[in-house]
RNA sequence: GGCGGGGUAGCAAAAUGGUUAUGCCGCGGCCUGCAAAGCCGUUUACGCCGGUUCGAUUCCGACCCCCGCCUCCA
């Protein structure tokens, strides 16, 4: 039995899906006009792992994520940069792959495009419509109605007559109440004709909110099991997605919603403003992949996760180790044995909400008894344990060897240099002289490069 | 002002009404020519004040502080 929190419930929850055996997810992607940051990479890995432990437990998965290549800012930075809309989207798409492929996120089945689905959300529109829920302001833009929504605010636990309309961003005086949101924008005449649809209220773009309405229906159906995304986006945006869908459709949306939680610098949220953000690709010029991967999954994904060198170190460190033991300890081929006391800690764990501090506990307890029986078969069988259930995390499964002596392309210590080096230091050793081995030791200790003298001989790895 | 999340050892981060979280770092020991790795041990941990309880970090109440949403945002 898997239990999540559901932000809609504000408590954990078992899950029970729609259609037996199957999760139908959606998850807000991104918008396409700059490179993604560690906050996408928090939020697509946390996503990627969900989608992971649950075809574990013999589910089919449907997992959606779209790609908004339509808003404000592509607009903004396309002209900015004088190209096409549509090259720039490309370019910043691949850009998103390279990134996400690099974390060892698996790819969605769907990833729908906005451009792609304006058909549907006109579709959702002109319902909205039917229902009394629309209307077309003086101005050319189509609004919803949110007070003749029942519920709105559901999911963000907000009343309306509570906020403080108008105290940080003056209301629209084309909206007939300050709470309510753009379905569709009208054309402007400096917009360039890429970013104009023809529709029956006139030609313009769509709002943000009403994609995901749209391709979550197109893939999913009116009805599905999960949608998630980051905690910024629960409002107003998927409440206004809810209040689009159940407004159209007249019946529930989804069944669960989750929200991870931010990555923080200093305890606040990464911003441009405060010029505390970073970039993926920035941090993997720096550090594995992987040690990225692993400090998101090391920590909750509800909880809050502060960001910065000394968290990572510590993280490099802390994978370091269990590479070390995949290399000391050779792997058994394992099946898993889900009622072996780790395996069973491991799915326990996962089945609570998507525990992956405690699951990652267990990896670190596994990698113990693997050292502690190095030699015997319990331990190999340890090891093998500890790479299958890391294998669900997306973790420790690249060659021990090669991960621990990656990085430093750059360096003048190539591995045939360092080989060659290991063998002049064996040779001194091998006579005794000390003072030369170690010379050789500290040149290489000085270039990052550490050396391990083992039963087997000397083996290497990058700091 | 409304709504929500949180304050755990040097750092990071979980669970839990009484029993070792886990990792990193530091310190001591074993091992090693010396190291590294590994193993063993180790550093008054639970924001403050009350209450319930045989017993609270863990439940209840008050208080202090931090963060997020209410605007585009993962």
């Amino acid at each position: 039995m898997i239990t999540l929190y559901n932000t809609l419930a504000r408590e954990k929850q078992e899950f029970k899906p729609i259609t037996p055996g199957v999760v139908n997810m959606y998850v807000c992607g991104i918008t396409v006009y700059d490179y993604c940051h560690i906050g996408h990479a928090r939020m697509v890995t946390v996503f990627d792992m969900v989608s992971r432990w649950f075809r574990e437990s013999g589910f089919q998965v449907n997992h959606v994520r779209n790609i908004t290549d339509i808003d404000d800012k592509i607009i903004k930075r396309a002209t900015e940069n004088g190209e096409p809309i549509g090259a720039l989207t490309e370019r910043f798409v691949a850009a998103m792959n390279e990134d996400f492929d690099a974390l060892g996120i698996i790819r969605p089945d769907h990833e729908p495009r906005a451009t792609d689905h304006i058909d549907g959300m006109q579709s959702i529109i002109s319902k909205l419509f039917d229902r009394g829920l629309a209307y077309s302001a003086p101005n050319g833009d189509v609004y919803y109605s949110v007070r003749k929504f029942q519920g709105y605010g559901k999911l963000s636990r907000k009343n309306l007559d509570d906020q403080r309309a108008g105290e940080r961003v003056e209301i629209d005086t084309n909206k007939q109440d300050a709470a309510d949101f753009v379905l569709w924008k009208h054309a402007k005449t400096d917009e360039p004709g890429e970013v104009k649809w023809a529709s029956p209220w006139g030609a313009g773009r769509p709002g943000w909110h009403i994609e995901c309405s749209a391709m979550a229906c197109h893939h999913l159906g009116e009805h599905f099991d999960i949608h998630g995304g980051g905690e910024d986006l629960q409002f107003p945006h998927h409440e206004n997605e809810i209040a689009q869908s159940e407004g159209a459709h007249g019946s529930q949306y989804v069944n669960y919603w989750l929200h991870n939680g931010f990555i923080n610098v200093d305890n606040e949220k990464m911003s441009k403003s405060l010029g505390n953000f970073f970039i993926i690709r920035d941090v993997l010029a720096k550090y594995d992949a992987e040690v990225l991967r692993f400090f998101i999954l090391r920590a909750h994904y509800r909880s809050p996760l502060n960001y910065s060198d000394v968290h990572l170190d510590d993280a490099k460190n802390a994978l370091t180790r269990l590479y070390t033991t995949l290399k000391t300890v050779p792997a058994a081929d394992v099946v898993i044995d889900w009622v072996e006391p780790h395996a069973a800690r491991f799915k326990a764990a996962m089945n609570d909400d998507f525990a992956t501090t405690e699951a990652v506990a267990v990896l670190f307890e596994l990698a113990l008894y693997a050292n502690k029986h190095a030699a015997s078969a319990e331990g190999a069988q340890a090891a093998g344990l500890l790479k299958a259930l890391a294998k669900i995390l997306g973790l420790l499964q690249r060659d021990p060897e090669s991960y621990l002596q990656a990085g430093a392309s750059n360096s003048e210590w190539t591995a045939d240099k360092i080989e060659a080096a290991i063998i002049a230091r064996k040779e001194a050793r091998a006579s005794k002289n000390w003072a030369e081995s170690d010379r050789i030791r500290d040149e290489l200790t000085a270039a990052g490069i550490v050396l391990e003298d083992t039963a087997q001989g000397t083996t290497w790895r990058r700091e």
